[in-house]
DNA sequence: TTCAATTGTGTTACAGTATAACATTACAAC
DNA sequence: GTTGTAATGTTATACTGTAACACAATTGAA
């Protein structure tokens, strides 16, 4: 982060719409969200931010409860594969989004080298766009990661205009 | 890998493309293509797939000589400045490719979970369609990642026919 | 020539990320 | 109750990447 702390994020009504989501996922697949999954979510649902996996363990974790990163590991694991977390593998980072993601919706993720914000978009042709691609190559495409890094739009206008009355 | 090592792929005239691709690329910037350096990209030359770091720090070191990881990783950091090599950031590993990058290409890797070949593509609308979306986000891309996971054709065709003479 | 300043490497130690292996619990089904 | 499955606990370890500082080589002045 190379200056203020500018560009806060949306820690609202995150919770529930999260939970609904994951509940429903869980619901059709017949797995069940255990405590620790969603104490993993909850943690998610009040982060404006990605998580590492160990900033998870240590808020896990009390004087009386040590949680193993690997037991993190596997929550997240989990939480990927019902679709409500997704890795930001240029990050090693965490963030929970409840997109109702019909089938094949691809999520582009725009991550702020700054303030460490991430914004996310679907692009309506870039399904079908990448499917093409795969296709000339005989490439059958069971999952993607797509990121974007760079500067967000309060980090810009920060940098352009350091203190903002001249 | 789940079956046979099918899926060889091409070591061949590939090592005099990437040096003299790096070799430019290190007059056009002023830095300097070192002993280590050419290392590291000889390695990549004779490899089909990606590698990991610590698998070139192996191929490096001998009885008399260690080479250390952060000497490897250094290395690697000056191929992707000049880019040259390529992380894919969802293996840990690093590919060395020679596209004559116009400006703006935007890579897409295609990765094979089974055999774990890399291929990649550039498609053309890509870079105005992510260029549009940041745009329509205020967000301002500096740089990329796109990979795709799923099974080459070679070992789709293995899967679907395990034996081949039946 | 000697003196920075820059670039690249060596060396050591360490931080950060992720998983293996096996024991244990919880719960449902038979 | 026993069996099977899903999930977690426990311990240890493997894998990935970097900090910090010393040293060497190059270049371009003073
Ligand atoms: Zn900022
Ligand atoms: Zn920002
Ligand atoms: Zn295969
Ligand atoms: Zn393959």
């Amino acid at each position: 982060m190379v200056h203020g702390d500018h560009g806060a994020a949306l820690p609202e009504a995150f919770p529930d719409k999260l939970s609904t989501s994951a509940l429903a996922q869980c619901a059709a697949t017949g797995r069940a969200l255990t405590t620790l999954r969603r104490e993993v979510l909850a943690i998610f649902a009040g982060a404006p931010r990605p998580l590492k996996a160990y900033e998870i363990v240590e808020r896990l974790s009390t004087p009386s409860r040590r949680v193993s990163p690997i037991s993190v590991y596997r929550s997240l694991d989990f939480l990927i594969e019902i679709g409500i977390v997704h890795r930001l593998a240029t990050q090693n980072a965490f963030v929970a989004r409840d997109r109702d993601r019909a089938q094949d919706e691809t999520l582009v993720f725009m991550i702020c080298q700054c303030c460490g914000d991430v914004d996310e978009a679907v692009l309506p042709g870039m399904t079908r766009s990448l499917a093409a691609t795969a296709d000339a190559h005989g490439f059958r495409s069971r999952g993607h990661s797509i990121e974007l890094q760079g500067e967000c739009e309060d980090c810009r206008s920060a940098l352009a205009n350091p203190n903002r009355r001249g």
